[in-house]
DNA sequence: CAGATATGACAAC
DNA sequence: TTGTCCTATCTGG
């Protein structure tokens, strides 16, 4: 249940326990067995987070690419490692810790031209430097798709997921429908300002926390919701709960095969017709 | 103990 | 738009 954040941090975990330093692994469960044949013995260079895609680069040429879509987790411990429960995909044990990954999406080795693939169909990553999020409003704002569906695909903006959208949009006052082509620029100059701030806090302290009194001093004293990682956001599964700002009740609806979630006073709908000087 | 759910992505219709 | 992948946890009976 991994966002950018959870991923960048986890690449700098796995970075100061396992880098420069030759690993063994395994797969318990034996899904990726020969992928851990190849990778036991070998020394791990560096780890590197792209949106929700973590790397492993390898000496030897390979990198271990790992996507851990809705249901993928890491656990870990200093060795020595206690033997494996549940379905561990794979294991990674150095002299002084160890790493277990269970339910992946993605588990598989990749050679250069597929990691370059990869890079290449991801968008702007908030917390990478070479993000480019101008490339990405030129994409957004040709298409008259609704914001947060625009938001979600990776390959536009990667790293974002259900929260960050729900909540950068609600701090911006915007509902998750308009349509891409009604931001303006300036909007997405601030949006992704946002977005750059709070996935780095994020990422610093391991959860989503989106509402500060900086941002909407009237919800100062009031109760957000606390998720399980602590997490205080202002709209995301707070469904039929009264706005921490204006008390108008919460709204979930589909889109993109997702729920959404705003608020229809704080965020209101927008249409080319009501644009001023369209 | 069955069933729903979850910070996601893709294929097939 | 729906179904499938895949695993653990939470919920209610």
């Amino acid at each position: 249940m991994p966002e950018g954040h959870t991923i960048h941090r986890l690449a700098a975990s796995h970075r100061s326990w396992f880098a420069r330093a030759r690993v063994s692994a395994a797969s318990p469960q034996g899904r990726f067995a020969a992928g851990a044949g190849w990778l036991s013995g070998r020394r791990l260079r560096d780890t590197e987070a792209y949106g929700k895609h973590l790397l492993h680069h390898f000496a030897g040429g390979r990198t271990l690419h790992v996507h851990l879509g809705l249901y993928g987790r890491f656990s870990d411990g200093p060795a020595p490692a206690p033997p494996p429960v549940g379905q561990v995909r794979l294991r990674l044990v150095s002299d002084r810790h160890w790493l277990d990954l269970r339910g992946p999406a993605a588990c598989e080795l990749l050679d250069p031209p597929a990691v370059a693939a990869l890079r290449d169909r991801l968008g702007a990553d908030p917390l990478r430097d070479d993000a480019d999020p101008d490339r990405a409003y030129q994409r957004i704002s040709r298409r008259a798709t609704p914001l947060a569906a625009l938001l979600l695909d990776q390959s536009i903006v990667a790293g974002p997921g259900l929260v960050y959208v729900s909540e950068v949009l609600f701090r911006a006052g915007i509902a998750p429908t308009s349509p891409g082509r009604e931001l303006t620029g300036p909007a997405w100059q601030e949006l992704w300002r946002d977005l750059c701030a709070l996935m780095k806090e994020g990422c610093a302290s391991g959860r989503i926390d989106t509402v500060h009194s900086a941002h909407e001093p009237a919800a100062m004293g009031r109760a957000p919701r606390v998720d399980r990682h602590g997490g205080e956001v202002y709209v995301y599964r707070r469904a039929g709960q009264p706005c921490l700002v204006c008390d108008t009740e919460v709204r979930r609806a589909g889109l993109a095969g997702r729920h959404s979630y705003w608020c229809p006073s704080c965020q209101p709908e927008v249409s080319g017709r009501d644009r001023p000087g369209s």
